[in-house]
DNA sequence: GATAATACATCGAATGCCGAGGTATCCGGA
DNA sequence: TCCGGATACCTCGGCATTCGATGTATTATC
């Protein structure tokens, strides 16, 4: 299967990547794509085209909340933090992620992943 | 997130779980469909809008090859079975997704999913 | 003064997936 | 006998995801 470009193996997981790196603490974008390749040893590295859209579209969910905060150097910065809806959605998505995971590993064989 | 109805988790992995399916033995699609289901306890019901397509691109790619034989009574089926090149593609999917989710999980929490 | 890194954003195109619809055969029950 | 349900295949349209390309602007570095 020449895999074609755009064929993630697993998209729209994107989502949960952003909530969970939200979870520890109040980050903006390119901050969210700098430490999600350095955490996933450069497995993940978001586009700006996905990230942004996805932030979004989080914000206007009400799942995140946005303020700007320059940094010192006087950068245009802004920052997101999970709000409380955002923290519920994050824990039903780890269940289903847990649910999938183990179901999947059941189809394809292997062991299943244990989650929270 | 009120998860649109196209927002599945973690789609475009039917097409691996497909390959996992037919390399216990020749299946025809809507047997694929059943066993899937009940492989894994209802978590994964796939469409037929969704596997049939799935099933074609496989063949067009030489990831399967497909052949009729009716029942013994005497309905119609499409059998699919796994080409040498499908079984290499399924070991590279199984790698991959194991990668996938050793990181996903130091991400998000949780244990590493093992696999092969 | 040029180049890279930081930092935000949007658009178009390719792809994934499903719902809805279509066709046809076979079987069991009313 | 006729009808509905299960079996079995298929396609089309539409929404969502994703990325590459592109654009803007500022700051740091050489």
């Amino acid at each position: 299967m020449p895999r074609k470009k755009t064929d993630p193996l697993f998209p729209a997981s994107n989502t949960m990547l952003v909530l969970a790196m939200l979870e520890e603490g109040d980050k903006y974008g390119y901050q969210i794509i700098r430490e999600l390749e350095c955490r996933s040893d450069q497995t993940f590295s978001m586009k700006e085209g996905t990230l942004y859209p996805i932030l979004h579209n989080l914000e206007a969910h009400g799942e995140i909340r946005s303020y700007e905060q320059p940094s010192d150097a006087g950068r245009r910065r802004r920052y997101y933090r999970l709000t409380r809806q955002g923290v519920k959605t994050l824990a039903r998505c780890r269940k289903e992620w847990a649910a999938f995971c183990r179901q999947f590993g059941k189809v394809v064989g292997g062991e299943a992943c244990v989650l929270g």
